[in-house]
DNA sequence: CTTATTGCAAATAATTTGCACCAGC
DNA sequence: GCTGGTGCAAATTATTTGCAATAAG
């Protein structure tokens, strides 16, 4: 979350040009905790900037999510995808190639949630992101010896 | 993930008839671990069943999800949303009124994952789901005071 | 026989694309 | 001036809907 100066800095290191209609976009977005659509966003900048169009409106989204200066919270948004398997159970989804695979794993499946957000909780998904080992090898041919080095059998994993 | 005869038995205790196309459209996806698309699945029954269409499958899917013999893996499918904070956090959503409310609590930041997947996994997102204060109050007005008698401060959380 | 479900075609909704013009560096 | 970005309109893609015909219970 970055005040404008910072998002203007940002922008460049990225090579991205600084227009204003990224910096309205940008301040519209993170001004809010709502997690706007790209027509919310779209409505909002168009009141200060009327001749801004949709278009441009998603493709900067996805400009600047791709460089991680935003997010984007539904991530496999594309295409709807189905699971006959309705035990608990978490994904890996691959970034590169789409590909889901199941994980059960009972660790996951007892998280403790803090009570005081007051929200009624029916359960959780999680969903792993990465590369499958394809298009990992791909990527990087020796991924794996590198990973296996760290002999333990499990992976931390934060951001 | 259930035998031919057990959804069946499962169609008719929700209430639902048991169709031919309702049996092709569940094996089809029970068959797999890919997590088609509807798409996808009205390619493999077509081949067995060739009137069948794709509006059917659409609506197949949905009405065994809503009933909970299948599960739809993305669930916030409906549109795009963005999000201007990229410290890693994650997110309670509202059934009801869609709602996206950020949880950022450190003990969810670390989950340990097995290797043993070949994933290369660069994070992971976590999305709880159920009901915010005011649509869990409309749906049953006294449901706080009986969360509040487990005198916790977090609540498990499985399926 | 009554109601739920199907299948078609048409409608809708979100998102993307092509391209000419314009702006940042 | 070169390149990337914008804005418009049109195209594409996923999904939904209305409705008459049909099948399930």
């Amino acid at each position: 979350m970055l005040n404008v100066q910072e998002f203007i800095d940002a922008c460049r290191e990225c090579g991205l040009n600084v227009t204003y209609q990224r910096i309205l976009i940008y301040k519209s977005l993170v001004k809010t905790k709502t997690h706007p659509t790209a027509e919310e966003i779209y409505h909002e900048v168009k009141a200060e900037y009327p001749s801004i169009s949709l278009a441009t409106v998603y493709k900067t989204l996805e400009t600047l999510a791709e460089h991680d200066l935003i997010s984007k919270v539904t991530p496999l948004h594309d295409l709807a995808r189905y699971d006959g398997d309705t035990e608990q159970h978490h994904h890996l989804v691959c970034l590169k190639c789409r590909k889901i695979i199941d994980i059960h794993e009972e660790a996951l499946n007892n998280l403790k949630v803090p009570k005081e957000t007051g929200f009624k909780i029916e359960g959780y998904r999680i969903q792993f992101e990465g590369l499958c080992r394809q298009c990992a090898l791909e990527d990087d041919p020796n991924w794996e010896e590198t990973s296996a080095k760290s002999n333990e059998d499990t992976t931390f994993c934060g951001k």
